[in-house]
DNA sequence: CCTACCGATCGGTAGG
DNA sequence: CCTACCGATCGGTAGG
């Protein structure tokens, strides 16, 4: 029994999901009503619980699924052999640049309303990104130690590099004239030299 | 008539805007109700009204009074003539990690809890902001012309800025074994070395 | 997918 | 500062 699925390829829950994310993001996990996604969706409220269970299971799906897709990329990060430390973080602040300029809306939900997450998922959401900074404080720990990262904390650096990106919501609002590349190109450049070993 | 003060030489309702900073910021301001409030002041719900306008009346509190502890600090640096472009930049860059160190509670809820703001408080804010950032945008734009700073995109350099001292707010919740002063050099030179011309 | 509706909780007021 | 209470809105269910 195929679910139907509009022009974007995506299933009914797949578009109720975005439509929450992007009120989640606007007015916040807890001032948005289900009658609010209803209207954006374009059913009656009621019609919503055919193919979600919970308005809590939306912040689920969403603060989960974008954790992995980072959680992921480390995955097959730590196992390539040809990419140095200093190469490596600068592949993970690339990765987080590109979400951050392509899914706005789900970055900031997972980074702003996880904590309206109920237990056990909060919990168990807290200790996926606590086990994802060690592992990134690991491999810049791994750079001071060969030499290619300057002497610095590195736990330090690991939350800068986490936070700076979140100048990219800014970036959206605006537009400004400069392109989503050059953004890039920037942050990468500010960051890393930051933290090359001179 | 004097105000009833505490201990801490606080009125009582200086006391009921610290607390409900801290729920703003553990809860949100949307899920923290006047019956939570209530309870961490020790009164009734309806007695905070005898303090208090209204719920939306903390929230306007918290934004103004924090973003104008800003606006200040640059109002004075900015008709400092003793120092370069770079050096104020630095200047601005302590003050925000000194503020996330000592009041993280109210940079979150200014951060992000800004936009329950009701209009026409809201549209206020947003303009002080906007602002904000064009003033520190022409300061880095001085230090690349004066060539103290990398010729970089420097509206990219201030949204960094802004933006990586975020990471404090997880430095508060592990404290680690790094003291505030350690965190506050690390930073610093990270992000002015990133910026700093070679 | 809809209409009709539920119990709970919300911010806030009246009156003392 | 309290008790008592209001209308509105919340997430969600029943039943079709």
């Amino acid at each position: 029994m195929a679910r139907i699925r509009n022009r974007k390829n995506e299933t009914r829950k797949e578009v109720i999901t975005a439509a929450a994310a992007r009120l989640f993001r606007e007015k916040g996990f807890s001032a948005t009503g289900m009658r609010d996604l209803a209207l954006e969706v374009g059913v009656e409220a009621a019609s919503l619980y055919n193919h979600i269970r919970s308005k809590a299971e939306l912040l689920q799906d969403i603060c989960f699924r974008t954790a992995n897709l980072f959680t992921s990329q480390l995955n097959e990060l730590e196992t390539d052999a040809s990419l140095d430390a200093l190469q490596k973080t600068e592949s993970v602040l690339r990765h987080h640049i590109r979400m951050w300029v392509k899914c706005p809306d789900l970055m900031l939900v997972m980074n702003n309303e996880h904590k309206n997450l109920e237990e056990p998922y909060l919990s168990t959401f807290m200790n996926e990104r606590r086990l994802y900074v060690r592992r990134l404080e690991a491999i810049m720990d791994e750079g001071v130690k060969h030499g290619v990262v300057r002497p610095i904390e590195t736990y330090t650096a690991v939350l800068s590099l986490l936070n700076v990106v979140r100048g990219i919501e800014f970036w959206h609002r605006t537009k400004k004239n400069i392109s989503a590349e050059t953004l890039e190109e920037n942050m990468v450049k500010l960051f890393i030299e930051g933290l090359r070993k001179a």
